[in-house]
DNA sequence: TTCTTTAATCGTATATTTGCGATATAAGAT
DNA sequence: ATCTTATATCGCAAATATACGATTAAAGAA
């Protein structure tokens, strides 16, 4: 194999593709989900929440984080979550609109 | 390590993040876009298109068939894909629900 | 200054994904 | 019956992801 290949696709496809990959854990979900219920932003908390060591969650915040979805600031000892919720809009259009224009045109299966 | 934990997440969780695995490699979401272009199935031509190796197309196709997101039937020689309306529509929504809900209550970001 | 608390990072083990060439399979064509 | 064509599958190598314990770092409390 080798090499990536990944890059040899279009930009929208691999923007997309990251967004699927940080969505593509149940823990990052479940971290989402509890990052948006509260409008403060928690960090030890999603950890007594997951069934997932320490280490686990904070390595599933940064993938989230570096892929835009959440936004996090270091407060000393603590730090601070939320949703970003412009990305993930922006995202959740793109990825609805990619099928919805062409749905309409093919909605009959052929197979 | 040793062991997946992605059973300890409730299921809709784990529907929705293997529906987001399926979508998170950009090849995939080209197969997609070229399935929904055609109204006809196509095969070969997937190959043709992407950069990649037929054994390599075909491995992605068993991705999305086995994520429920196309249907395949094999007709000997020749197989035929298209893109299973009914599922991806189900996810979409439930994707898109998911924030929507929440995002009401808490549109404001704190950090 | 030292202790405590909270979270990030390092190191490591294992599992999964990605990719390809080679091979197998299955049906139609010759 | 053999050849051809189109796909799926196998076997393998390399890269990534997942998970954890141990360690580090950083700031406030004692």
């Amino acid at each position: 194999m080798a090499f990536h290949k990944k890059e040899e696709f279009s930009q929208k496809e691999q923007d997309l593709a990251n967004f699927a990959k940080a969505m593509s854990h149940p823990a990052r979900i479940a971290i989402l989900k509890v990052l948006a219920q509260r409008n403060e932003c928690i960090c030890g908390e999603i950890v007594d929440i997951l069934p997932l060591a320490q280490s686990t969650v904070s390595q599933h915040l940064k993938e989230l984080k570096n892929a835009g979805l959440i936004n996090g600031t270091v407060d000393g000892p603590r730090s601070c979550y939320c949703i970003n919720w412009k990305a993930f809009e922006k995202f959740n259009s793109e990825f609805t609109s990619l099928f919805n224009n062409l749905k309409v045109k093919n909605e009959k299966a052929c197979c």
